[in-house]
RNA sequence: GCCAGAGUAGCUCAGUGGUAGAGCAGAGGACUCAUAAGCCUUUGGUCGCCGGUUCAAUCCCGGCCUCUGGCACCA
């Protein structure tokens, strides 16, 4: 069995989690099941990163010990991804002891080969922001800006980890592996900006600074800084079972140049190790109407949008509407577009109207096909056509695409029940009626578990739910699963289930004034 | 400024060197199993602008315009 292991970033947990945060986990999730159903062996690591400055202060703020805040608010995020179904098989946090032991014998083995050495830098520093500032951080007259109180040129000493003797070896890394970074135009960025040259990394902070980190086993009045602690992770929680390299480490594209890009790869050099098999690297969701929404009463935050039409609905949504790579405008109208006219009425309207038809006119078991004339054949050949097209579709990211074609063959299938009129045949005493409603039954209900199966690692639930009311038990081998057969011939089915209830007034928001 | 992405029907987006596509929205129709759903038909675009290559360009090349994002070690 093949091995698949595949990582989200971490998130940074001095906050609430976002639509970006549930984004590229859902996008994992979808990749990671996917994955299984094709046989692989997953594994599939999320997690949360809990060092650093803004956590420090944050527990100070509140009065509580970092560790006590970090515990509460990983809760959160790990809680919504619970929600979300996120199917990952490990959650690694920063400040676990797995993770730090990792973390502390790497810096010791990279010390120990002369990649990290201490120098000093001089900066402006800013006490009230409590960092050092750029030139760029001036204001245009060469003063420093309000917000930064007094600023004072400090030295201080750090440990530097030698990025820059790595640069060559990183161009000729990406130019030979024309296909490291998905999308591949991010391949490119990334060697803009290796045009210039690199400095060396300062990986330290001295603990007068900062404490909420882990100690330099070389040094033990520091700390390390970010990416030292934050990039191993995705090293660290593997490391003991040797599933090192990653097939896909998926990240948002703010975190592409150079943490990604060009620290982690060069780090894991630097050890010895072989970097990650691949960089996903996905856009953002814009929200620029945001605030015009807010003004019209309408949620503000996508997220709520799951309580109100459930996890799969949204699941659904992010994929389908998102190509994979590029931005998207995240609207609660083009949601309920998409939930509308995808979901409730053409998916959800299907399932309704199948077992309604099958308990009326068949007393709730689904006959056997018997005819199989053109109608029966045109269905059948466009569903092994939408099958054999999104199976390569999803192997290539392309989620959204490969949706659109099943919705398509789901169309095709609402078609193919006009044009049998299960109800008129129904009314016929006829023995070839008769034949012909057994076999439109029965091809509706087949398509019907074909299409569900064929978005299983998208909507899950909805798809366990459909093969329920089906009285459907799928085996475990999915490609057997997507072939057009006889697995429903006697089926006892549910009388009647609305997925997706329309929401009312039809495609208004709800007025919540 | 440099780099990248995007500019195609009212909206969201596909797409190919050879008379432009889908979904949604709009219009009309037949039906009734169904979530006032579904099905059929249909209106609608000088494919950002200007040049070039070509028998032929929305798709290739050059220039320009507009929008978005990035331009590091947040030391």
């Amino acid at each position: 069995m093949k091995s698949f292991y595949i990582t989200t970033a971490i998130d940074y947990v001095n906050g609430s989690p976002h639509l970006g945060h549930a984004y590229e986990k859902v996008l994992t999730d979808v990749i990671a099941r996917f994955r299984r159903q094709m046989g692989d062996q997953v594994h599939f690591l999320t997690g949360a990163d809990e060092h650093g400055q803004k956590v420090q202060a944050s527990a100070k703020k509140l009065g509580v010990d970092a560790q006590k805040y970090v515990d509460e608010t990983s809760a959160v995020f790990r809680a919504l991804y619970d929600r979300l179904g996120v199917s990952y098989d490990d959650f690694i946090r920063t400040t676990e002891p797995r993770h730090k032991q990792v973390v502390r014998a790497i810096l010791q083995q990279l010390f120990d080969k002369g990649e990290i050495y201490q120098a000093e830098y001089k900066g402006f520093y800013s006490t009230r922001q409590e960092q050092f500032l750029q030139e760029k951080d001036r204001n245009p007259d060469g003063t420093w800006p309000e917000i930064f109180g007094e600023v004072t040129e400090i030295v201080e000493a750090n440990y530097f980890f030698k990025l820059r003797q790595y640069q060559d070896w990183l161009i000729g890394f990406l130019t030979e592996n024309e296909n490291f970074i998905f999308p591949r135009f991010r391949q490119k960025q990334v060697l803009e900006f290796l045009k210039e040259p690199l400095n060396d990394l300062c990986i330290s902070r001295p603990k007068e600074r900062l404490e909420w980190g882990i100690p330099l086993p070389f040094d033990e009045n520091y700390v390390t800084y970010v990416w030292f602690d934050a990039l191993l992770n995705y090293y660290s929680a593997v490391a003991e079972k040797g599933l090192w390299p990653a097939d896909w480490n998926v990240i948002g594209k703010d975190i592409l140049v150079p943490p990604h890009a060009v620290y982690w790869p060069i780090m894991l050099k630097a050890c010895g190790l072989p970097p990650p098999k691949g960089l996903l690297v996905h856009g953002w969701w814009l929200q620029s109407g945001a605030k015009m929404s807010k003004s019209k009463g309408d949620a503000v935050n996508p997220l709520e949008l799951v309580d109100e039409f459930g996890v799969d609905a949204f699941r659904y949504f992010l994929i389908r509407e998102m190509n994979v790579g590029q931005d998207s405008e995240f609207t609660r109208e083009q949601f309920l577009v998409r939930y509308n006219s995808e979901l409730a009425n053409n998916l959800g309207n299907l399932v309704n109207r199948t077992l309604n038809m099958t308990t009326r006119f068949a007393g709730g078991v689904l006959p056997a096909a018997e005819a199989a004339e053109e109608p029966e054949k045109e269905l059948r050949a466009l569903w092994e056509k939408t099958r054999d097209e999104c199976i390569p579709l999803a192997e290539g990211f392309q989620f959204h695409t490969a949706l659109e074609r099943t919705m398509a063959f789901v169309t095709a299938t609402n078609a193919y029940i006009e044009k049998r009129a299960p109800w008129k045949l129904g009314k016929s005493a006829e023995p070839r009626e008769q034949a012909l409603l057994r076999t439109s039954l029965a091809t509706m209900a087949e398509a019907l578990r074909l299409a569900v199966a064929l978005i299983q690692h998208v909507t899950p639930s909805t798809t366990e739910k459909i093969n329920g009311v089906l009285g459907y038990a799928p085996g475990t081998d999915w490609r057997e699963e997507l072939v057009w057969g006889a697995k429903l011939d006697g089926a006892k089915v549910a009388g009647a289930l609305v997925l997706f209830p329309r929401p009312a007034p039809a495609g208004k928001p709800p007025a919540t004034s």
